[in-house]
DNA sequence: TGTACATCAGTGAACGCGCGTTCACTGATGTAC
DNA sequence: TGTACATCAGTGAACGCGCGTTCACTGATGTAC
């Protein structure tokens, strides 16, 4: 569908995105995503061994691009301290999910991973470690007080991970006014690390 | 199964269950479902019109027993302030959802369920108003300062939603020390609840 | 420049399977008179 | 006490379908000599 010129598995893990939109990740089929690709059914499987490697492979991509974000946010945050850096893992974390929600789901549904991907659990630790290393630089600037690291980093990904959740899984519409998700997502972000960290 | 009598849709409801634990939510079909019930593969649809039909009755069911757990928790809580009764309410939802797991993943797949249910969007909607009477209750006693209560109250669903979700989801392990999820629950509610609330 | 061989992307036919839904049905239970 | 009728739980056969996987294959590209 792009302009650039795309491998087939590059096109197939694409596809992937558009048919969890189109019919809901519980509906997705090899033969699908093979279809909006252009290839034969047979295709996939080629490059993907089966079915759960295709996702595994899709969702291991959405590690990556999720680290990808996380980085990259933290490294444009200003200033630069933990508890700063912290509100930006949040705000690219459900960013991230809800410009993806198909892949975001995907990343989540053990059910139907492979879970000995070592490519899968590799990427799936980026951003965990991103996470850690940003708390532990809050611990390191005093802002943590006498708090423990673990249960910090615990509760902050819960807090966002709820949030995108939630609202990918429709249970905010109607119930919370505001729905302009990223405004949220700050509001949130910065609730937690006001609440949480001790800041000068 | 149980030694009580049960009538056929109770058992369904139940067998759904007992399938989402043994091949994923993804797999689940109305034959297994009826398999398990030992009647014939034709009765789901006969008693819940059909597939969305079956697994919204099963959610609506979920959300109904996630508010009876959560009311029953905040009428033990003690003392009888706003503060202790949200921390219960989080230790609650969590404690469902883990000891509920495969009902609580349907709860959130709104790809598989039928979303104008009355029955269904009236069962949601319980445990959401024992939260947002909670943070009433607080705002009235002063423990949320100046705090907009629509976003403490998504912030609290939030942080137990997300870690309901990653414990299930099994992107805890390994990661987190502390694997008794009763004990994590504790421990995050009371951390939202000291670092976010005023108490006296 | 040519030949032989290996590799690998992708095909297309075939397989067997389990699925959701429909529908005419059976038989039990209850109600009306 | 008996008869007629309605209701409703649950059946079982049949339907058409899309699925994941397998496999022998074609054809293009590259490499070795």
């Amino acid at each position: 569908m792009s302009a650039r010129q795309q491998s087939v598995p590059e096109a197939l893990l694409e596809a992937i995105g558009e048919s969890v939109r189109a019919h809901g990740a519980s509906a997705l089929s090899l033969r699908d995503v093979a279809r909006r690709v252009g290839v034969s059914h047979a295709a996939p499987a080629h490059f993907f061994k089966n079915k759960a490697g295709m996702l595994s492979a899709f969702a291991a991509q959405g590690f990556q691009r999720l680290a990808d974000v996380v980085a990259d946010e933290i490294s444009r945050s200003k200033p630069i301290d933990g508890a700063h850096a912290l509100a930006s893992i949040g705000r690219a974390y459900v960013r991230f999910a809800v410009s993806e929600p198909a892949q975001f789901e995907v990343m989540f549904r053990l059910d139907v991973l492979d879970a000995t991907s070592p490519e899968l659990q590799e990427a799936s630790d980026l951003a965990f470690r991103l996470l850690i290393a940003t708390i532990e630089q809050c611990k390191q600037e005093g802002s943590l007080g006498d708090r423990d690291e673990m249960l910090v980093a615990l509760a902050a990904w819960s807090i966002v991970h709820g949030l995108a959740s939630l609202w990918i899984s429709g249970q905010l519409e109607g119930r919370i006014a505001e729905n302009d998700i990223e405004a949220l997502a700050n509001a949130v972000s910065q609730l937690f690390v006001d609440a949480v960290l001790d800041q000068s």
